[in-house]
DNA sequence: CTGTAATGC
DNA sequence: GCATTACAG
């Protein structure tokens, strides 16, 4: 009896020692992550902010942006995509509203009635169906741009659904998008909205190992292209922008991986 | 998914 | 203006 319970205790201690283990490895590679980008996991929706080149940033409850008065619409729109935002919910569209946050008034809907453009979302709507007000949040009129709809519909919509997918295989990514904003652009409307040659979208991943970025910037003509073959390092979207999309980060790490426009590490299939 | 447009109240 | 429906990439 007294021999058996001997055993018992000593196979608890045994198995203690091993979880004990293996819970200061997984502490040791937790903070291993934390260390590569600082306080990134803290608040990663205030740590990831790009600089905005107009001082009109505007925080809505599911994502950020900065509004660029000249062109009447958003330099860039900014937002987490986690993986548990992704939902096969299909909210109704409600209608475009003005969004009355923007201070020097923002572009009406009407602007873009029979431009012959889209509406088209920089966060998109699908992004944001985890809930209703989430979903209607991004029927406001800072978070759209004009766009040809065979580019709206193909290329784009096609790199839209990558990011969904690299939400879910990476456990979430952290995005920026938006119209390349010049002097002089075609306008519609009596808002005189721009309609931007290029878009771009830069997207940061540091849920899931090394901390990794990607930017894509896409002529506004629909394409059979690969998307790959849009990759730009992060550097030439700043170039062209005049906005600094990382900044809180090390600048070590994000010269490093700004300069680069290798895509080996983000999945295309 | 991404959207526009026509119709009726 | 709002709701419903039809249509297209």
């Amino acid at each position: 009896m007294r021999r058996k319970s001997g055993f018992t205790l000593l196979a608890v201690l045994i198995l203690l020692g091993v979880f004990a283990y293996e819970y200061v490895l997984e502490e040791k590679e937790q903070t291993h992550i934390i260390v590569e980008g600082e306080k990134v996991k803290r608040n990663t929706n205030a740590y990831f902010l790009p600089t905005s080149t107009t001082g009109q940033i505007i925080h809505h409850n599911s994502y950020s942006l900065s509004y660029h008065e000249d062109h009447e619409q958003a330099e860039w729109v900014a937002y987490e995509l986690k993986k548990s935002h992704l939902s096969s919910t299909n909210f109704k569209r409600p209608y475009f509203e003005v969004d009355k946050t923007v201070k020097t008034g923002a572009a009406h809907w009407r602007s873009y009635k029979n431009s012959g453009y889209d509406r088209g979302h920089l966060c998109p709507a699908a992004d944001r169906s985890y809930s209703k007000e989430a979903h209607d949040e991004t029927f406001l009129t800072s978070n759209i741009s004009p766009q040809d709809h065979d580019f709206n519909s193909g290329i784009w919509n096609k790199l839209e659904q990558k990011v969904r997918y690299w939400a879910h295989k990476y456990d979430g990514v952290f995005v920026v998008t938006g119209g390349v904003l010049k002097e002089k652009m075609e306008t519609i409307g009596e808002d005189a909205v721009s309609v931007p040659n290029q878009f771009y979208k830069v997207l940061i991943d540091n849920n899931n190992g090394p901390i990794k970025m990607i930017a894509f910037l896409i002529p506004h003509n629909d394409s059979d292209k690969p998307l790959h073959e849009f990759v730009v390092p992060v550097d030439e979207v700043e170039k062209l922008t005049g906005i600094d999309f990382f900044p809180e980060l090390e600048d070590e790490l994000e010269n490093k991986l700004e300069a680069s426009s290798n895509y080996k590490d983000w999945s295309f299939n």
